[in-house]
RNA sequence: GGGGGUGUAGCUCAGUCGGUCAGAGCGCUGGCCUGUCAAGCCAGAGGUCGCGGGUUCGAGCCCCGUCACUCCCGCCA
């Protein structure tokens, strides 16, 4: 909290209460407001922790009063006064210094100001560009104040926590080495190596390993991390991460320290967290919710129907058993009337997300059945589907018949769809882990296999015969922190052999002497001691954007770009000059 | 790369069928006002209707293109 040491001050007008009453105080801040009455001014006086209301009376100081009148808002001021009580009726609850003023005897302007491109008004909802573009007068609105200041505590108390468990923060290069896995590198070209370039890091992935090699043994950064992709609300060019390592740790020796830490952290912001967390499977989060990040906050869960409809007599339903597939089903419970039109939207939805179609049967209110396919459905079938996702009329049952990885994804983002349109309430917080990733996926635009987390996530002991032979069958030590829908972090432990590094980077085809290039570092590095370790990183934008109710987290960061990665403020990035260009070997004449 | 939304005064927005249609609130400027707190009252200034082109007797409105912002898909180990 902000206080008057070290300053021109001798007290912070947003903190004066009233047992400040009678203190002679200097003030220093913005003006706020100004309400003019003639012959009596006052001036809301603004700093970072709040409003005081200042009054000017010619009675006490003709030439502040003076002063006062020429003022203007956004002026920077320092006030000089007494504190007094607000006289009977004119208290106002809505400010924590409501029922004091500051009766102001002395005054000077320490800077003018332009009228401001927008009010510093709570209040008024303003186009984000322009918010921007200023954001330095946008940071002294008390929303942006509050999510910068919840960001500081969270951020400080991550410290605390894992400096009373034992973890050491170090800094890791910034300039660093492209690597060919994962998300574009931003590239810097570099003067004295010409035509060579680092690489802005993605994460401190490799260097918190070799930590770990270097018996650092417990390890955490709040590391900012550059990735060259397209920009999302949830997504920026640059981000930070609270980036865990430990050694001579199981998973759920990560687990269960980063939930004790978490249950601290998340006080910062009011809630109380139980824990331990739930910790569900990959497998059954896909199954049960169709989402490898669920939110669990309302119900829609997802049915596996193919035992309903095992003999079914319905091609669509049969033709998918018949191949292996399945077919899975929601109840949106309350949207049996939903028009054919809003069902259409969805069943788009379903087409667009993957599948051929969605099969629905909407309950109405009043008992009817409604659906194009009930016709081809036997009773018994109905019977079972009715008892399976718990039917009451006024039901909308939603279903999609594919192989089960289709099935679950479409399923997954209806179920999203359906809950936004059906206003469930999402209220408070949910947090779980989801574990056991398979380690691979097959990447059909590359035709070979890349891994899922990351390649040097610890495939399962009992699953290293399958790399070779199975690949899609490997699941690995690692884990998901998901808090309301939102993958909040990520962990694994880490491969910490050479030759199984190895083998895992063949099986998702990079070339042998390749991976010497690339890698070698590392491969050296597991071979010289490397200890077993694990460990995390978590999106401290993303937790601070959730933690402060926001839907963006440019909302918690001090100066962030635009979708198109722009800096309205600066105006990066932006050319440079010819001699710059050259200095890097990146033009000749 | 693809799809949706938005763009009119400093800010937030309205603008009907293409024809007093350049408008409101806030802010700003000036005046009045000694208990307001989103002060009040009176007056005033303020416009490349994102930009370019087209259709039309006539375009803020219709058409084409383009730019910016934004949301989503792809992408993001």
């Amino acid at each position: 909290m902000l206080d008057a040491r070290y300053s021109i001050r001798s007290h912070v007008g947003g903190k004066l209460r009233a047992s400040d009453t009678g203190e002679a105080v200097t003030l220093a801040g913005w003006v706020h407001r100004r309400r003019d009455h003639g012959g009596l001014i006052f001036v809301d006086l603004r700093d970072r922790e709040g409003l005081v209301q200042c009054v000017f009376d010619p009675d006490a100081s003709a030439a502040a009063f003076a002063l006062a009148e020429r003022v203007r808002p956004e002026w920077v001021v320092k006030l000089a006064g007494t504190v007094r009580m607000r006289p009977e009726g004119t208290v106002n609850a809505n400010l924590p210094t409501g029922s004091i003023e500051v009766l102001v005897t002395s005054a000077e302007v320490l800077n003018t100001s332009e009228t401001p491109p927008f009010e510093v008004d709570a209040a008024i909802e303003t186009d984000e560009a322009l918010r921007l573009k200023y954001r330095y007068v946008d940071i002294r609105r008390p929303e942006v104040l509050a999510a910068l200041t919840l960001r500081d505590r969270v951020t400080q108390r991550f410290r605390k926590e894992l400096e009373h468990r034992g973890f050491l923060e170090v800094e890791t290069p910034i300039l660093t080495k492209s690597t060919p896995e994962g998300a574009r590198d931003f590239i810097v070209p570099s003067r004295l190596s010409p035509g060579r370039f680092y690489a802005l890091p993605q994460s401190p992935q490799l260097f918190k390993q070799l930590l770990m090699v270097g018996g650092l043994e417990r390890y955490y950064q709040i590391a900012r991390c550059f990735r060259d992709e397209d920009l999302r609300a949830d997504r920026q060019p640059e981000f930070t991460q609270v980036d865990i390592e430990m050694s001579f740790v199981r998973d759920e020796d990560v687990l269960s320290m980063m939930e004790d830490v978490m249950h601290q952290v998340v006080k910062e912001a009011g809630i109380d967290l139980h824990t331990p967390l739930p910790r569900l499977t990959y497998m059954e989060v896909m199954d049960r919710f169709g989402s490898d990040r669920p939110d669990t906050r309302f119900g829609i869960e997802l049915s596996d129907l193919s035992e309903a409809f095992a003999a079914s007599g319905f091609q669509v339903f049969a033709g998918a058993l018949a191949s292996g597939g399945v077919v899975k089903g929601i109840n949106a419970k309350g949207a049996g009337a939903w028009s054919r039109g809003r069902i259409d939207a969805l069943n788009q939805l379903a087409i667009d997300s993957g599948a051929k179609g969605l099969a629905w049967i909407a309950f109405t209110p009043d008992g009817e059945v409604r659906s194009p396919i009930a016709k081809f459905l036997s009773e018994p079938e109905m019977a079972a589907l009715r008892s399976a996702l718990d039917v009451a009329p006024g039901d909308l049952v939603l279903m999609v018949a594919d192989a089960p990885a289709v099935a679950n994804e479409v399923l997954g983002t209806v179920r999203l769809r359906v809950a936004d349109e059906l206003e469930l309430p999402r209220e408070g917080h949910s947090a779980l882990w989801v574990t056991d990733f398979p380690m691979f996926n097959y990447d059909a635009e590359e035709g070979r296999w890349s891994a899922n987390h990351h390649p040097f996530t610890r495939p399962w002991d009992d699953h290293l015969t399958m790399i070779e032979s199975d690949p899609g069958a490997v699941l690995s030590y690692s884990y998901d922190l998901v808090m309301d829908g939102l993958e909040i972090g990520g962990g694994t432990l880490r491969i910490h052999d050479a030759a199984l590094q190895r083998r895992v980077l063949a099986a998702m085809g990079l070339d042998p002497a390749d991976t010497e290039v690339q890698f070698g570092f590392l491969l050296e590095a597991l071979s010289l001691g490397a200890p077993p370790h694990g460990g995390i990183a978590l999106g401290l934008d993303r937790l601070v954007m959730l933690l402060a109710g926001k839907h963006s987290i440019r909302d918690v960061i001090a100066f962030p770009k635009t979708s198109s990665g722009v800096d309205p403020l600066t105006g990066a990035p932006d050319v440079v000059a010819g001699r710059q260009l050259r200095d890097v070997h990146l033009k000749h004449d």
